[in-house]
DNA sequence: GTGCTTGTTGGCCA
DNA sequence: GTGGCCAACAAGCA
């Protein structure tokens, strides 16, 4: 599930819970796939007595970074992408870790800080230093940064010509944090056909679906996210009928703009969902 | 049993 | 070297 918007739920819901505890006891599955390309020892000696210091989300990505008592001058980053099926919880503190539940952080204010995905293409990464390190600073500019330019949609989808635009903007090294539901919003709201090769988009509708993009980013991160320190109780629970998102699995699913029936097929590889009355071919 | 799934990566090929 | 496609990864669900 996690795109842009849910990553950004995720990483709200511990850093509300944990900001400025420490960390009393660590937790791993340590034979997870998602430790592949780092040590689970490490991590748990590194946090162990720790202190959750902040947070930022970028892309899918998100980083945790905790100070330790004895070490003045480097942070621990802890890196978490949650793929498939990850998700962020706060539980008791006894929370008894089940099968798929490969971190639990333990607070000193009796809490536990859960990260779970069953499918377990998510990720733990893992640096300990003063300055960023690359798998976070490498990230690409985010689309509500002013890094993304019309002008830089623009290139891209020229070198990417040939590819269907479905695909084209699945990529995370020009629009990090867009996944595949996001995608056919965008899609959708820009009234274009997502099995339309890249190259052969008008300037206007680069436009629009430029525009379209940054709208679909900011309003996704504050219905799913909430504003400030607010979070909402659940993920999906203030997503408007008014999105595409609300209608494209169920059967029978209407588009909320045209009343006619919503359309399925596999697209740059992925499942896409698109309004055929709206988005021609 | 079958056939899906909101992500990423590496290998193959043009 | 670049770009495009697809299988693989793994577990749950209908």
């Amino acid at each position: 599930m996690p795109e842009l918007a849910e990553v950004e739920f995720y990483r709200k819901r511990w850093h509300l819970a944990a900001r400025g505890e420490r960390i009393r006891h660590v937790d791993v599955h340590a034979q997870a796939r998602v430790f592949r390309g780092c040590d689970p020892a490490v991590l748990v000696r590194a946090l162990q007595g720790s202190t959750v210091e902040d947070s930022a989300a970028r892309a899918k990505q998100m980083v945790f970074r905790f100070r330790r008592p004895g070490l003045r001058s480097a942070d621990v980053w802890v890196g978490l992408h949650l793929g498939m099926s990850g998700e962020l919880t706060v539980a008791a503190g006894h929370h008894r870790a089940g099968p798929h539940d490969h971190v639990v952080l333990r607070t000193s204010g009796g809490k536990a800080l859960v990260f779970s995905d069953p499918r377990m293409f998510g990720r733990v990464q893992f640096h300990t230093g003063t300055a960023a390190p690359d798998w976070w600073s490498g990230i690409a500019p985010a689309i509500l940064s002013p890094d993304f330019t019309f002008a830089s949609v623009v290139d891209f989808l020229q070198r990417r010509r040939r590819a269907p635009i479905k695909a084209v903007l699945l990529m995370q090294e020009r629009f990090p944090g867009i996944g595949n539901w996001m995608a056919d919003e965008i899609l959708w709201r820009a009234a274009v056909h997502p099995a339309r090769a890249a190259g052969t988009l008008s300037p206007a509708e680069i436009r629009r679906l430029w525009k379209e993009t940054r709208h679909v980013a900011r309003s996704a991160l504050v219905t799913i996210a909430g504003r400030g320190d607010r979070l909402p109780r659940d993920l999906n629970v203030n997503i408007p009928r008014t999105w595409l998102f609300k209608h494209r699995w169920r059967k029978g699913g209407k588009c909320p703009l045209t009343g006619t029936p919503l359309a399925h097929a596999t697209i740059g590889g992925r499942t896409t969902c698109w309004s055929p009355a709206r988005q021609q071919e």
